[in-house]
DNA sequence: GCCGTTTCTTGTTCCAGTTCAATGTACCCG
DNA sequence: CGGGTACATTGAACTGGAACAAGAAACGGC
């Protein structure tokens, strides 16, 4: 029971960053394995090297770390048609500070660092898509973190429902919390207080 | 009154990150120019697209940007042999959400996009350091990211003045409590608290 | 060497968000 | 269908850091 469409959609999605053959998008696409996991379990644990990217098909990931005082702050979520790693590990081959795990059942198409290097000998148009994806990725996270220390607690919740508008009502609220970066107590008080207000 | 050695500390910078020949080295200098900045003088603002990259001869930079309540939050410092620039609105064209000053009067060896485009093309090994640098730079802004969610004010202090031990008695503490994302009053308290603490 | 502008300190009050604790809800699984 | 384990709500007491206010140093410029 393979999704029928995910390795469509990731063509798709590669797609998007860079124009390729039918050949060529067939042959990144098979460089791809399909993946299973269960809700809570882990990809990768802070200490690895990030050795894939993994673009979801079904289900959804978070990337997360583990504070001094033992809180885990999510950095980003995965849902349908995301990519998933830690890039800087990924690239630099470095250890991770990252945890991602898989927040529902979720099903991967996931590409190894070796392949990656593999195709982008044989299809070089495949460096400036990778090239696109790390700058994006930088995008995002400089927005992340402006919005992290700018907004209220309020503004960085409703933020979150924006950017994340399928998550909502599927994902637990503790983990929604530790995406806003407050205690899941705090969340259901504002919650209530924001529906009180509305 | 130029810092004479300005232009070999840029050759030498960048050599660490690929090995280049005597000549494309002389190239990828030559293609910067030399400029000057006063205290508190802007080389970006918010809105425009960051259209350099400056490597800091003397004196010192910041990049920072203003939150919805109007404070400014210093993302990072770039003091005498580092860079600075929005790598996001840099290569992606955009316009930056941050403002890059000069913290000090600060001397800077800057080179501009089309210029980095023209090196690019006649020694590919620079695009080979390009990415190495994004790729650095996403590095150290998870770092940040992860300090900032994860540390006390404290510990975040501690870090900056681990981080840039040449900056700590000469920017002014207000720029460090921007950085540390407090107020420059508890800063002095901080401060005063951990003198008599230690 | 003096004056205005920055910068640094200290105190008081106040608030967003935490912690702890208790209770309520729900859903998954045997 | 019943009972356990997760997850969500609510309340009371507390705290890190902010806001405001006022004074004390420390300058850079002329």
């Amino acid at each position: 029971m393979e999704q029928p469409d995910g390795r469509a959609r990731l063509a798709e999605a590669i797609g998007r960053l860079v124009p390729l053959t039918a050949a060529e998008s067939a042959r990144f696409v098979d460089g791809h394995v399909t993946a299973r996991y269960e809700k809570k379990e882990l990809l990768l644990q802070a200490g690895e090297v990030c050795d894939f990217e993994a673009f979801v098909v079904k289900g959804c990931l978070r990337i997360y770390f583990i504070d001094e005082a033992g809180r885990t702050v999510t950095m980003f979520f995965a849902p349908e048609n995301w990519w998933a790693a830690d890039l800087a590990s990924f690239t630099q081959r470095m250890p991770s500070r990252f945890f991602i795990e898989a927040v529902e059942p979720t099903e991967v198409l996931m590409i190894r660092y070796a392949k990656k290097e593999e195709l982008f000998a044989g299809i070089p148009k495949l460096e400036r898509a990778f090239r696109l994806t790390v700058q994006r990725h930088l995008s995002a996270l400089q927005d992340r973190f402006i919005q992290v220390l700018s907004a209220t607690a309020e503004v960085c919740y409703a933020d979150f429902l924006v950017k994340y508008p399928t998550l909502s009502g599927r994902i637990p609220q503790t983990l929604i919390a530790s995406y806003v970066g407050i205690t899941p107590e705090f969340l259901s008080k504002l919650r209530a207080r924001m529906s009180r207000g509305a």
